[in-house]
DNA sequence: GTCTATATTGCGATAGAC
DNA sequence: GTCTATCGCAATATAGAC
């Protein structure tokens, strides 16, 4: 196999490893096997374990960093909430893995959370703050909401949903096909609760 | 020491390194130096690392079961789904390491998931979706919201909230002095988004 | 109940052959 | 660039002394 390609062949077939099992949970035998290589390829192209999660975590937040797409388009305050709902969703479909590794970042950081993961967090809730201080300023929403509050009320919503899947799987249809439903029933909440 | 306080003293001593770093990211060795005991105490009163983990497991979601008291008291939804955003955020701050604990199993699953986690998370969601249902009969609710996701809207936006701290840390007084505005504010667009 | 000492296994990393 | 073989270390667990 030619290097560009085993490079991003071990990336691939490890990052489900991470995310299932946390940077610790995993050992390079295992992560080598699943990516059908050699145990030396790890220090080879990665200089280690934790060069090769490295990597991982970066690819998987240089999807998150899509979301400062944002800040160019021309959109009222709630139609920007509304994509960025919309944005979320389809991350996570596109790439099942993301969320694991956010969280577990959050709740076991390893070295690379405060250079990778919470920088590319900041970036989106500092978009969010700014969306929602545009529609205030214009008088759109209620008195006495306070910005970071209520970003982190929507933020908290539509992730702690998919958060949860493991747990409310039995309870409520987890598959895509009522991603639809999900971003209309969370934008109505919202929306009820901080328009005028 | 005697066996009773050395085995609680144990379990209290590792609960923190279980929390920062997960089952797999911290040794026997440091756990039983933290708790200043021997380290074959770990075998002898929990028959492994495992065993202590389950036994910090369990008494982390002892705490959580508590919740279940909102089932008999004699009040309406909206007082009980305050009395809920009460009882989490006292929780909490009570335990700064159960957050940790219940989302790095939400995340990296151990064995103890399906018999200790799971059943706790879902109790407290099924509680809610029943004192939804209640207010929903009783017509208090806005026609077309779907109970679990409405629920599910509500546990998100507190639970997210104090898990996000390590990236909002500089943007948010995460400090108990505030909690109370916290509490308002989510139940504020709670009860904003959902009443008729 | 608590200790030391050790058995056993697995880990991450790499030297050196090809 | 990819392999095998192995080094050095840390892991969990426990036998056995006290």
């Amino acid at each position: 196999m030619e290097e560009k390609d085993c490079r991003a062949n071990i990336i691939s077939a490890t990052t489900p490893l991470f995310a299932e099992r946390g940077l610790t949970g995993v050992g390079v035998r295992e992560l080598t096997a699943a990516a059908g290589v050699n145990i030396s390829m790890i220090s080879y192209y990665f200089g280690g374990k934790n060069g090769l999660y490295a990597a991982v975590l970066s690819e998987q937040f240089a999807a998150l960093n899509r979301v400062a797409d944002l800040k160019t388009l021309d959109a009222d305050p709630m139609a920007k909430f509304e994509l960025y709902l919309r944005a979320t969703v389809a991350r996570y479909r596109e790439n099942p893995y993301l969320l694991r590794i956010y969280a577990s970042e959050l709740t076991n950081p390893t070295p690379f959370f405060e250079t990778i993961v919470k920088p590319a967090i900041q970036a989106v809730v500092q978009l969010l703050i700014d969306t929602f201080s545009e529609g205030f300023s214009d008088g759109r929403f209620r008195e006495g909401l306070n910005p970071t509050d209520t970003v982190l009320a929507l933020v908290g919503m539509i992730n702690f949903y998919f958060l949860l899947e493991p747990v409310t799987r039995e309870m409520v249809d987890h598959t895509a096909g009522r991603d639809e439903e999900l971003i209309r029933h969370v934008m109505d909440i919202f929306a009820m609760g901080i328009l005028k």
